[in-house]
DNA sequence: CATGGTATGTGCGAGCCTCGAACATAGCAC
DNA sequence: GTGCTATGTTCGAGGCTCGCACATACCATG
């Protein structure tokens, strides 16, 4: 344990430097900007505009960006030239007349972005065009139970190359949402639930080996918050919430523009947030967790205490049918439900106070009307700040969520440039 | 309502642009840099350097941010010409040799910071230094129960006008720390607990206008983070948090570098986040938040039911001696009180994981020994997370840190250029 | 069909800032 | 005194954006 110390009384500044806490021997202020840097860094904000934006033409990105039409044509005529961006056909222009617009966007052409995700049963892979198609697929399904982590890694990198192998040329990087914890700052996975044998091993390190292509990992929930944020709901949005739902619970965070990534890659951790301090027991060992009235394994026991048909496998997709067909059991059991869904947002919107949260995994699957039950509850669980509004949005399909998350991994390593 | 949409099954690109949620008509992107940004900007990290390190030669700072000798001496030699900083002693040279260095160090003769704490029945206000001295303090109280903003708004005025009356040259500008929910996009407040004839008070604009000096204000304990980030415990720290206690709970963060700020200044209110679902009726009408738990107020009520001595008057600073005494009794209150403090700090930790807490308000006055207590809690109510270490600091006494803390709300104006 | 109006995209020189190399300075050790 | 080391300064080179002027392309009107 680090000493703990007090803030001093006395005037503070003589023995400044003693007294500073938690950093390393290697510890770095934020880089000073110099003129060559302002080069790829303005190239990457000009592609995240036009992320955000959609095909846009030079004048209008100068004004989105506040700055000169000649700044956005020095930095776009490059990029045309190498083929990642192509200009589209000149649109009508406005009633008021003037030299029509032509439009900027992405070519097909364009490198495309390798993207896998590794989960304990299977893993998945895909190429992703900066425009957000999906190509290029490939699954596999490993063992149970495997005695050590090299037959997971072959099955993944077999998919990988055979994807790689579909692409026209080397793609801009490999992107892994891996389903489980994952240390950032080392590009290793710390442990997957389900798949002991992976824990502590340096995914990142051994994809860079055998591809020689740049790696970046993360855990799947904030690949699927970098997949809106690049490819969905989440562009042009300052702050933004994903929540994933299902056997477990996952949430990450964008705040004012940035992925949050606490230190080592923690942070978003909610599952484990105490909302009933003598509630059930977690698997954590600890009592009345987010986890424990908020996952399938708690809809299950209520489906059974209710006498819901099947109610091992009841899902919010089924709770929805079952609702619809006129089951008031199961419309209660739904809202009750999304009334504990609701109670962990709640405590994050206090906490953080994002704009938008996207919802992932099971809740997906009751539709609108699930989305619309968590929203109701989230309103009413949250005390009223007045001009704030809150927006509920449902998240894609879990795999292609998760693809194009990881696809966004390497898009915020390559455009982010942290500054 | 705003509308609610779901992210679309087909290839994402073509309508791009009306599906972009919750943006304002006056979005822009993050401003590109230009040549003439960076010298604003360098200057700021060198000086955010300087407060992080203590006074430091200029080839000490070219080290630490990576930039060649010349380049601090370009930025710096203009501050010494304007008298901001200073040229300290030289330091006897290393014994290998060498010119010695000449640390730099803010002048006490640099333009101060003038620095408010507004609470309902109080105001305080003060000049701090560059170095964080505390001087020319004015006090003045309000009645209860005011009829108007207007009396309050003028005692502040009165206060501050004394203040700056000994300030030798014109400050840098007016910090205000608000008792109470500010917007920190308009400089308004929102809401202060037991004085709303504030609400909705332009107390940015006023102080502007009679002053003419720059104005910021907050939340006072984002003010108290501040102050620890530039003249406490949090100098050099990239993510940490402050958390207050006594009536009511408070808390801000420092993420990554950045002071948090949700949209229109929310988030950080960690009090009326549930902790348990169906426990104690809140102020805030719901059930089972954190603050029904670890506030003055269940602290007081319990010690009544565990028959200490008055139980009203009771504090952790109280508990404490009570303690120390051998009172058994208090002894277990105060760890059950201190449980209680760290269930919502274990709670942030699972959602953001800062480094650090620094404590503030009522359990300081309980020492090491609430300190230790508290720690001990959030450590065994959190899963362990390898390799990450968590530490607890007591802040400074009240006044004291939420004046410096007004103070460091300037300082981030003016040297945190947002970027 | 010619003309004026408007908006887009492109050269060109100016200005800002950092960088590297070379140099002056100031202490230590022998 | 001589060699060594580290600090701080001088000076020219290079990267980037900016404003201005200009070519381009479309509309509206008479």
């Amino acid at each position: 344990m680090r000493d703990e110390r007090e803030a001093p009384a006395e005037p503070a500044r003589e023995q400044a430097r003693p007294r500073l806490i938690g950093r390393g021997p290697a510890a770095r202020a934020r880089p000073l900007l110099s003129p060559t840097a302002i080069g790829p860094v303005n190239r990457g904000r000009v592609l995240q505009a036009l992320f955000d934006l959609g095909p846009t033409s030079r004048a209008e990105l100068a004004r989105y960006a506040g700055v000169n039409r000649t700044t956005i044509s020095g930095i776009v005529q490059p990029l045309l030239d190498q083929g990642v961006l192509v200009e589209g056909a000149p649109l009508p222009a406005a009633v008021t007349g003037g030299k029509p617009a032509r439009p900027l966007w992405f070519s097909p052409d364009a490198a495309p972005i390798c993207a896998a995700m590794l989960m304990p049963h299977m893993a998945h892979t895909a190429l992703v065009s900066l425009t957000g198609e999906i190509f290029a697929e490939n699954v596999c399904r490993f063992d149970p139970d495997p005695a050590s982590a090299g037959p997971l890694i072959d099955g993944l990198a077999d998919c990988l190359a055979r994807t790689l192998a579909a692409a026209g040329r080397p793609p801009l990087g490999i992107g892994v949402a891996v389903g489980g914890m994952v240390d950032t700052d080392s590009n290793t996975i710390v442990a997957v639930n389900l798949a002991p044998v992976l824990a502590r091993y340096p995914l990142g390190q051994e994809l860079g080996r055998r591809f020689r292509l740049p790696v970046s990992i993360d855990h799947h929930p904030r690949a699927m918050l970098l997949g809106e944020r690049w490819f969905g709901i989440g562009r042009g949005l300052r702050t933004f919430a994903a929540i994933y739902t299902g056997e477990v619970l996952g949430c990450a965070l964008y705040l004012d523009g940035h992925l949050y990534r606490g230190p080592g890659g923690g942070g978003g951790e909610l599952g484990h947030t105490f909302v009933q301090l003598d509630g059930e027991l977690c698997r954590c060992g600890r009592r009345g967790c987010w986890e424990t009235i908020a996952t399938l394994g708690w809809l299950r026991r209520e489906a059974r205490a209710a006498g819901l048909p099947q109610p091992d496998a009841v899902t919010s997709s089924r709770l929805a049918e079952l609702a619809v067909a006129g089951d008031t059991a199961a419309a209660r059991l739904m809202d009750r439900y999304a009334r504990n869904v609701a109670v962990g947002i709640a405590n994050l919107h206090q906490t953080m106070s994002p704009e938008v949260y996207v919802l992932y995994g099971d809740v997906v699957g009751g539709g609108t009307a699930m989305r619309d039950a968590i929203a109701r509850h989230v309103r009413e669980l949250v005390p009223p700040r007045p001009g704030r509004e809150l927006t509920f949005a449902l998240g894609d399909i879990e795999d292609r969520a998760t693809l194009r998350g990881a696809a966004g991994l390497v898009l915020s390593e390559n455009l982010q440039f942290a500054l």
